[in-house]
DNA sequence: TTAGGTAGGCGTACGGTGTACACCTTGAGT
DNA sequence: ACTCAAGGTGTACACCGTACGCCTACCTAA
């Protein structure tokens, strides 16, 4: 009854590390709708009260998710060409964030940048600057990255299911096709060409690539053309 | 007591489009933290499940509520070349959304397209295609556009909100630039620079539109250049 | 004129959420 | 040995979405 309890001898004791830990398993796991403080608690062996002795509020331990997988974001390879390091840093966020697949819901609902968020801007902002790029251009470009700078972007709607029977499929094709044209016309060249199902049918990753060489390429351009934001540019 | 009541005696009766419509109205006006089913249904003077009687549930809502504002872009001018076609219409969609500020986020979370939403796209798709762009360098625009076809970016997160107190706030300063020197000097260029400030500082609204104009230029080169995903670009 | 069906608003109730607040236990420092 | 604070506990509250059953008022057909 009254013995001594060794610090590690129930269970190890919380920390607001481990809580955001657990927090970022717990969402890859079951996702983010089975991160709830209760549940939280629950996997940690602890009542759901105890982690706001670590965390200030559910929003604070999101931020401190954040935090947690943006130091997972490869460091900075200063040694190289500044189009080469950006697009590493980016896809390595990418790449970071498709093992994170509730990341993009929680930045984007943040309210503020932590300090380590803000790191990683600064050192995107500091690519720009060690290749002379204005602090004009680099302020546009940043905007323009946008949230793919953190390797992805709002992944246009789904389109809706198409139904099983394939006799309601075909009708329903057969609606779309009056009502959607376009759509449907460019829908089904992507998929059923040959090769391009492989080479890029409907590859995220490739869409994703192609949208940041098109940037990357027009910042470049603009760089190298002495752009600045006192000559309006519109045709 | 036993008195006829007329249709609209009382009140006017509720219909999905009453319904929508005022979670709209609730949602511009305050906020949609405030757009709860029992918010709603107390400013339509009613009690809450009476709301299921028009919608399903909350997402069936929220997915209502999209499409009633995807109905105010403007509707698309066939007369005009492509590049103005599309910049009209997104910036319209922008204009919308601006009067509607809780709309990306919601747009954000919708798991499918509704045929609203569906119109939509499929009038921008179409836009490309009348210009004689290939239906694969159409879809990856509309990638490439991704949110910003529905006139928003996310936006990059906040910086953290700085110190009243004069002493504080200049001690602050004296710290980020030590640990964010890129950040700083970027925000004081943009914030300082003597006309700079009301020709661009940081209008979200000139942003938007750069990085805009900046895609509309590499779609056309693209286009003119008879690109072709087959064709590796990386450098 | 009456009977019946149905659309739509009402009331109650349930299981979930985040978290305020008071309490208690335990280990470290004096 | 005593104190004090850090940290885990328990209870309670307000709010959320919504399932389910009821009841009333209208429309239509007989």
């Amino acid at each position: 009854m009254s013995t001594r309890a060794k610090p590690a001898l129930a269970r190890a004791a919380l920390s607001r590390e481990r809580v955001s830990l657990a927090a970022v398993r717990l969402a890859d796991e079951s996702g983010l709708e089975a991160l709830s403080m209760r549940n939280l608690a629950h996997e940690l062996s602890v009542v759901p009260m105890a982690l706001y002795k670590h965390v200030a509020n559910k929003e604070e331990l999101l931020d401190e998710m954040i935090n947690a997988i943006v130091l997972e974001i490869d460091p900075l390879d200063l040694d190289v060409a500044w189009k080469s390091a950006l697009r590493h840093r980016i896809l390595s966020a990418r790449q970071v964030l498709l093992r994170h697949p509730w990341a993009p819901h929680v930045i984007e609902s943040r309210t503020s940048a932590s300090p380590v968020v803000l790191d990683y801007m600064d050192s995107l902002i500091g690519i720009f600057l060690k290749a002379g790029f204005s602090l004009d251009l680099t302020h546009h470009a940043m905007h323009t990255l946008g949230s793919r700078m953190w390797g992805f972007i709002q992944e246009v709607f789904p389109t809706p299911k198409s139904p099983t029977d394939p006799e309601e499929l075909a009708a329903a094709f057969a609606q779309w096709s009056i009502r959607y044209p376009n759509i449907i016309e460019m829908a089904t060249a992507a998929n059923h060409s040959d090769e391009s199902q492989r080479t890029h049918g409907c590859d995220d990753q490739f869409e994703f690539e192609f949208a940041l060489e098109l940037m990357l390429d027009g910042f470049e351009r603009l760089h190298k053309s002495g752009w600045s934001s006192t000559k309006v540019k519109r045709e």
